[in-house]
DNA sequence: TAGTATATTGTAATCGATTGCGTAAACCTA
DNA sequence: TAGGTTTACGCAATCGATTACAATATACTA
């Protein structure tokens, strides 16, 4: 209804210059202590707030900052942008997000309209396969950083987490279970995290001696449905494996409910662990091992690491190529005795 | 690097000034049709985006909006910011997003800061009892929609779900499946939404002349660990409860987990209903019956809401209080027989 | 006490886009 | 062709805050 005070109003009112309430305000050391006094006192009493806009257009900056992520309606995303938002709040920026659905155009789209909405830098967990929509945001000189999903690009910085390690993780913990024929569910291995996955499940069967069955590797989305279309396939197989890693805890599931439709025994006939740590993954009745991601300390990290980047004055550009640490999470869809347990202890520690 | 060309830079490339340029791009009639095609295409020759912050200060609108929820990383309010969205982005609207974790303090810092930032709107799942942190919106003479969580106030729009309806479904149905001693995991019920759930639980109960009992209601946090306290607090009663209508899924959850640690078969000897529709109750190998409140539909509301009063020249202030229909979903937890089912529909439809 | 150093405040440009008002040129009518 | 209308564009203010530079006032030194 009434008008903001502006720094005009203030000045009016005390027969002095915007100039000078604007010093008082910002702590500019060039101004009486009388004066800064009697400003800040008028400026609270007329409700005087900062105009951000003018602040915005004035220094160039937005302390807006963009997140894409393919949805933001699963817990992996939410809690890293969560954590972005815990990080960032306090220094006086705002996260603004995009969804891309999982779809290069609609992310090309998102990337133009946080351009174009001047946000002070981008962080990304990104649905494309290649860098060219990332120079336009490298030429305007903005902050880019990938997390999760990422390109390697020069001079860009990323936050991920050791996806390889990930696989290995739950393969080897697999093998240590007594299982030999293991298969796994991957995802699109165009997509590094999904590479990376499947490159950790090879190595732990070649180091132990198990040999690599090509048919025991199925693509598949992160859902049920391919999960459960892709444990058919599994079962037709002779031998059948008797272990699944998958890629997706989505799917993984779908695998459980396929087998015991089945009336095989999870973890004794079959044991499967997943990839994501999803919360449902807890909850069942039959717990689901798992892969913890850290999702909210990813999102920090993302943070920091912009930060850094708008922070560094100097000319060089900063990369940082963070890499967290998977934490593999067991449960009773992978352990099958007290013994095997003890084994497990000493080949994760 | 290369600084960003500004509708100056055309003008003098051009000879002509800056006012013309910005009525070219800006399709202002009082334009010929030649100056307007020279413009434009130098325009996009030199690179030419239109400065958002510029714009900003000079209509006083940043084109963004907040919104307040207690926590992103909830499927709920993910899927509810993702309509939000979705609903907001083609109009040029950008989505900030502020976390509460349920707290006053934090929300109206949060409510202060969303304004610092000169959002347009205030979209907001309260965890305030109160109304004045909002006026404060209102002098400003920003739209404020209150989404799920809200106080009534007057000239103020809000979405929500009938929540009443949503607990009169859950219980009539419990009551249709032939239970009579019927629990009720209640939230806090000074906050609206567990109050009004609660009243249809009653009123369901009074209409079926079952006689209340105030020891089949516990007031809960919604997380399975309370469930489980809750649950066994209701197993020492006697008689104890035949079923339970839960407020929250997950006080659901642990209450279903604790029923089975007795060998309390569901839902033939104890039927449980919660609500919600959080993803895991599909996923459960004893998939849990819900109330769902269609997210996404609520943000995609609430953005329409706010973008009528954006729009609304008129003097005249528009007050919308939309209520959504909840959803009973059926499924195992609660659906004891063929035949009940088809009575069932009979009730529902 | 004149002259210089220092402290404090004012002046005015700047960020980039928009827009009311004014005006020159082109066109039209009688 | 004089007078009026329309068209197309320029001028300059505006949004609110910041800041280099200038100017004044006060204090201090010799």
């Amino acid at each position: 209804m009434s008008k903001k005070t502006t720094i005009y109003d203030i000045a009016k009112k005390l027969n002095i210059t915007a100039a000078t309430v604007s010093r008082a305000l910002n702590n500019n050391p060039k101004i009486s202590q009388a004066t800064r006094e009697l400003v800040l006192s008028t400026a609270s009493k007329m409700n005087y707030e900062r105009n951000k806009l003018a602040l915005a257009l004035k220094s160039g900056k937005s302390h807006n900052i963009g997140v894409i992520v393919p949805r933001i309606d699963s817990n992996f995303f939410g809690s890293v942008i969560r954590g972005v938002e815990e990080e960032l709040n306090p220094h006086g920026y705002h996260v603004i997000i995009c969804q891309t659905h999982e779809n290069e155009t609609i992310e090309n789209e998102n990337i133009d309209t946080l351009l174009n909405a001047q946000v002070d830098g981008i962080l990304i967990s990104t649905s494309n396969t290649k860098p060219d929509p990332f120079n336009r945001v490298l030429k305007k000189n903005i902050p880019l950083v990938f997390f999760d999903r990422k390109i390697n690009m020069n001079g860009v910085s990323s936050v991920t987490i050791n996806d390889f390690e990930g696989g290995y993780l739950a393969t080897k913990h697999l093998i240590d279970q007594g299982c030999t024929r293991i298969a796994h569910f991957s995802g699109d291995r165009s997509i590094e995290i999904f590479k990376e996955r499947f490159g950790g499940y090879k190595q732990a069967l070649i180091d132990s001696g198990i040999e690599f069955n090509e048919d025991y590797v199925i693509q598949t989305k992160s859902n049920r449905e391919e999960g459960i279309k892709a444990t058919k396939k599994l079962l037709e197989l002779n031998p059948p494996p008797d272990a699944l890693f998958s890629a997706s805890d989505f799917a993984a599931l779908g695998a459980i409910q396929e087998l015991k439709s089945h009336n095989i025994t999870i973890p004794n006939e079959f044991s499967v662990v997943g990839f994501a740590n999803e919360p449902f993954t807890k909850f069942m009745e039959l717990t689901i091992s798992t892969i913890d991601q850290s999702p909210l300390e990813m999102g920090k990290m993302a943070a920091r690491v912009f930060l850094e980047q708008v922070n560094n004055t100097n000319n060089f550009k900063i990369e940082k190529k963070v890499v967290l640490v998977p934490e593999l999470i067991i449960r009773k869809s992978s352990l099958k005795t007290i013994e095997s347990n003890s084994k497990l202890k000493e080949a994760t520690s």
